[in-house]
DNA sequence: ACTCATAACTGAGTGCAGTCAGAAAAAATT
DNA sequence: AATTTTTTCTGACTGCACTCAGTTATGAGT
């Protein structure tokens, strides 16, 4: 057993530090020019690593973009709860965990797509993908939070609304009409479902 | 100006043929290996016609398998809405507007999901997609009539609730945690989301 | 130190959707 | 009937995501 300067020994390192250079390379080039304008070559060419080397760490361009922009949406996820904790009203409370996720999706519209399009129809199995899953579950639990405060609806109840919340969201999000809609303009679009949701 | 035997000129009636060609050839093949087994090249040849022309009659796969099932899915439609006359629940009339939908989509699917994918994430501007939207808007247009039956709910809210259902069939049907689900499982998942929204 | 086993890497190669410059067919014009 | 214009067709070609057989790095065993 050799040293451990670090947690593990070198190949762990090595493994480590690629991902990281991925990673980077990824978030740069899909930040700065939108995921269909990047090719997984040119990716492989900024993180300095072979063809082949970059699908051991993404089995696909999708889930790529799944490992760059996870962790964005579980800060906007967090930011959101925050906003909610001391919003008494409870559709402006589930609108104030909805913004900043909209608002991360919209950072740039094309990217946001994909990401919601591979969400849905991205493969399970891939670790990326678990991971946004389990975002999205979260967000509901946070909704569902929400809607249970004062047990003005029951637990059952509070799940099954919020996975209405959660795709109306997706849906005003992704849709092809809605692609030069502002943040603002989607947001009005959810509060308008969402409020007949909650009218009783 | 010659004569007009049938309707018009023979470059529309060859034209018309070919489309009648694709479309048969895209509808075996797609029902029979699904489409991410089906090439472009292989609905080329069986439509005895050359790779390029394909592509001028559908220019994307997506935009071919929207071709090929939208009729489906507004005769699926069409039977919901008769099925939904005669029901004076609003809960069950509308989960009777959705099962035919259902039933059609789950016929192959992976076609369903893709005719889905194609729906939301396509380019609006390709005629079979703008049909697709057309019969999705119709499909709101049947809930939110019978959601508006007897006045119980204003025409706005009756609209707004319509889209809601509307963004839960979508989920339901294409989300990958349901690939493997039955029609009567989506079913009973969409219902219990729906039972909550119109309790009132 | 040396050998072997295993994990990680690599880039030439593959398959397929979609393009485009030129050919062919149909219609319009003379 | 001949010529020009317009529309439609075509398949060789391109670009790109993804694969895989062969290579190299790492660590374990002796």
């Amino acid at each position: 057993m050799p040293r451990a300067s670090q947690p593990a020994g070198r190949r762990e390192r090595n493994k480590q530090l690629k991902l990281d250079r991925i990673t980077a390379a990824a978030r740069e080039l899909f930040a700065e020019h939108g995921i269909d304008e990047v090719t997984t070559q040119q990716i492989a060419d900024k993180a300095d690593i072979g063809t082949g080397t970059l699908f051991l760490y993404a089995r696909t361009k999708g889930e790529l973009l799944l490992l760059v922009q996870n962790s964005l949406y579980a800060e906007a996820l967090e930011r959101g709860r925050v906003d909610a904790e001391n919003i008494p009203d409870a559709l402006d409370a589930v609108m104030a965990i909805v913004r900043p996720v909209v608002e991360c999706n919209r950072t740039q519209v094309d990217n946001g797509r994909v990401y919601l399009r591979e969400m849905v129809f991205g493969d399970p199995a891939e670790p990326h993908h678990r991971e946004a899953l389990t975002i999205t579950g979260q967000t509901e639990e946070v909704v569902a939070a929400v809607l249970g405060r004062g047990a003005r609806v029951g637990e059952a109840d509070a799940a099954a609304m919020a996975r209405i919340v959660s795709a109306v969201m997706f849906l005003a999000m992704a849709a092809s009409v809605n692609l030069a809609a502002s943040v603002d303009e989607i947001m009005r679009d959810i509060r308008g479902q969402v409020a007949v949701l909650l009218a009783r």
